[in-house]
DNA sequence: AACCCTATTAAGTATTACATATTCAGGTAA
DNA sequence: TTACCTGAATATGTAATACTTAATAGGGTT
């Protein structure tokens, strides 16, 4: 509670740089002035003035707000702001090998849950073609002879799950996390779990069918019962 | 199908700056040498040099890459490599008024979607603490007389959930998200549902008390009956 | 009115210089 | 020896300037 106890816990220090300070200043700019996409931002020159300091550190934060894709800029037209990729940043940073250990396996719980919960969406967006698709990738799974086919259908048919769900936020979301999966799944099948769920593919193919929204989430619970028990 | 017609489709073309090619650059380094965090990386001016580009270039570059928590930088003793924040990225991209309704509503798709699928989490990792905390919302929830109020017991409910499923990546997203939901609930409520799922909170936390995960998911679905039958 | 040429503008890149903070080594005093 | 002070070396942070490049606008010619 004293003061000094709180001073040790700061890092070595929260040092902000001018790109940083100017990068916030920016955030702001847009957002109290409610700058929508499309709308041009002053010129690199004129922030420079405006904020008092150099082009260079101007560029800098401009430089990542363009990475996140808030902001696009051409030669001569100056800069627009852009509706950004929600998830551009996080498809920026993840990347297994950088990840720890700790924060893949969070992520793979989020997997589990997200495909738990996916059911409502399924059942409101559902098309004939993803059915046959997933109708498909069932029958080639139940011919398939290696382990790599069978995974090859095990990814395709969740992943065909998350096209049905109609959320191109998510179906994103999904693809991003993807890697990190592989990852697991590797790392899990090393372990002993060749074994699967007691719910198949099929059986959940048949819930979507039979238009059974209830028996969904406690299917795909049992199907991934697996992973779950590995919480 | 024809190429003519995919050229038309490419953007005023994809014109990469040489910061986004020494970013690139930058990333593959750290994978290859699999670099982990605490590690220290090149000086700037040994980067600049090596990639032939001028100074200004690689700051851009790194400051990118530190802005989303992938490195820091000391005065002297250079820049090492972090662990970064998984979900630094999405926080800073998310903002209510830049991100389009569309968007927005994916977004709470996905919230409703990470609650169904919330139980197996919960039921492994709650404690007595997090049930008395449940208690005590329910309770003041009932005691409101307010919608102000409500809405707060609405919130620090599901918020509880978020915690109680132990998982820190899974309760930074939702705390991101947040501001989003907000918006989207004050959008709704606007339209006519004060009304509540047929399964209140206290039949939830009953449920928990249980220890029946298996009820768990269609009571949260009937719960969120009104969002849900929004899609 | 259609076309071409030129000037202008704003972003991209390079270079140089200096400020600042941190480490390290060396030297002095107790 | 130990402790403290001091200054040099170093790498990042910031500034200033100049030049390149592409896109736009405007003016003139046919």
């Amino acid at each position: 509670m004293s003061i000094d106890k709180d001073l040790f816990k700061l890092k070595p220090i929260a040092y902000t740089t001018m790109a940083d300070q100017v990068e916030n200043h920016l955030r702001e700019y847009i957002i109290k002035r409610s700058i929508k996409p499309g709308d041009p931002i002053p010129k690199e020159t004129e922030i420079a003035q405006a904020l008092g300091v150099s082009r260079n550190v101007v560029r800098e934060a401009l430089s990542r707000l363009r990475m996140l894709g808030m902001i696009e800029s051409r030669k001569k037209r100056g800069m627009i702001l852009t509706q950004p990729d929600v998830m551009k940043g996080l498809e920026l940073i993840i990347h297994p090998t950088i990840l720890d250990e700790h924060v893949r396996k969070q992520l793979f719980e989020l997997r589990l849950v997200l495909e738990v919960g996916l059911g409502d969406l399924l059942f409101r967006r559902k098309s004939e073609e993803h059915m046959k698709k997933l109708d498909a990738i069932v029958e080639r799974e139940q011919k398939a002879t290696t382990q790599i086919e069978r995974i090859r259908c095990e990814v395709d048919f969740h992943s065909t799950l998350y096209d049905m769900a109609g959320n191109e936020t998510l179906k994103r979301f999904q693809d991003i996390l993807m890697p990190v999966f592989e990852y697991v799944v590797e790392y899990e099948s090393k372990l002993d779990h060749t074994s699967v769920g007691s719910v198949t593919h099929a059986d959940l193919v048949k819930i979507l069918y039979d238009n059974n929204p209830e028996a969904y989430p406690n299917a795909m619970r049992k199907h991934l019962m697996p992973h779950l028990s590995h919480l």
